[in-house]
DNA sequence: AACAAGTTCAACCGCATAACA
DNA sequence: GTGTTATGCGGTTGAACTTGT
């Protein structure tokens, strides 16, 4: 059996006081993040390792941005939720000054509702309430691609030709720029258009699943294509 | 004013995995 | 290569707060 993290008859549990709060901020100016299992002990804290990471990372941490979100922040949340899914930290990172605690309450308090009171199922980001035959077939994609801040950096990979792309030039066009909320689940990735398009009769092809993810140890969505 | 119901969000828990011995 | 430990992540909980009756 694997040990506890700390010894529970010994720590605090719930709300940090402000004494805490200092003494957590002083031993990491002092010292620096890391080591969290030392810590409480070094900073004569009476928690656990785990919680001063959380309670550092989630509120104490001084670049964090406090306050409500930008309608902008809203968006790109929605937009990189349809494309990473319940990744919380992958999301948070390309929010500046949130985490992904933050992230992930905003999500389940507000914008979940949002979607649902837009019809849209936000499981999967599709309209809900229509029946499929009357969508159009490029709503079948399921992610949404319209960010440059959530790929700039992404690469695409076609599993047909091992093509790999810089979905960040790619994407680049189908930011419209407008601010308003874009649930258009379209990739018309230029280099990619052979993969999504059924050449015979230039059609969007229904076979075609997207797959976002991190591969590998850069955190960078990586975008796969299936036939 | 008092209470119930609903909402928000900080904090906890358990699991997965990276790092290390 | 294997076992152990530390860390990070996502899901869940529950106290505090807000809103409705």
């Amino acid at each position: 059996m694997r040990k506890p993290c700390c010894d529970k008859q010994d720590t605090n549990k719930g709300a940090w006081s402000k004494q805490e709060d200092q003494k957590l901020i002083d031993y990491i100016r002092t010292h620096g993040e890391g080591c969290w299992r030392s810590l409480p002990k070094a900073a004569g804290l009476h928690r656990c390792g785990k919680s001063c990471r959380l309670r550092w990372t989630n509120y104490l941490r001084p670049d964090i941005k406090r306050g409500n979100f930008a309608q902008d922040e809203e968006d790109l949340i929605i937009k990189l939720h349809a494309l990473l899914g319940n990744r919380w930290s992958l999301l948070a990172g390309r929010l500046p000054g949130r985490t992904d605690n933050e992230v992930k309450n905003y999500w389940n308090s507000h914008l979940r509702k949002k979607l649902i009171s837009m019809g849209i199922d936000p499981n999967n980001h599709r309209l809900d309430h229509i029946p499929r035959p009357q969508l159009p077939q490029r709503h079948d994609i399921s992610a949404t691609v319209t960010s440059k801040h959530a790929v700039s950096n992404a690469k695409v990979i076609s599993a047909d030709n091992d093509r790999v792309s810089d979905a960040g030039s790619c994407l680049e066009d189908e930011t419209s720029g407008d601010s308003n909320l874009n649930l258009d689940l379209t990739i018309s990735v230029p280099s990619l258009s052979s993969a999504l398009v059924d050449e015979d009769n230039n059609k969007p092809q229904n076979n075609v699943s997207v797959v976002a993810g991190a591969i590998g140890s850069d955190e960078l969505p990586t975008l796969l294509l299936f036939r």
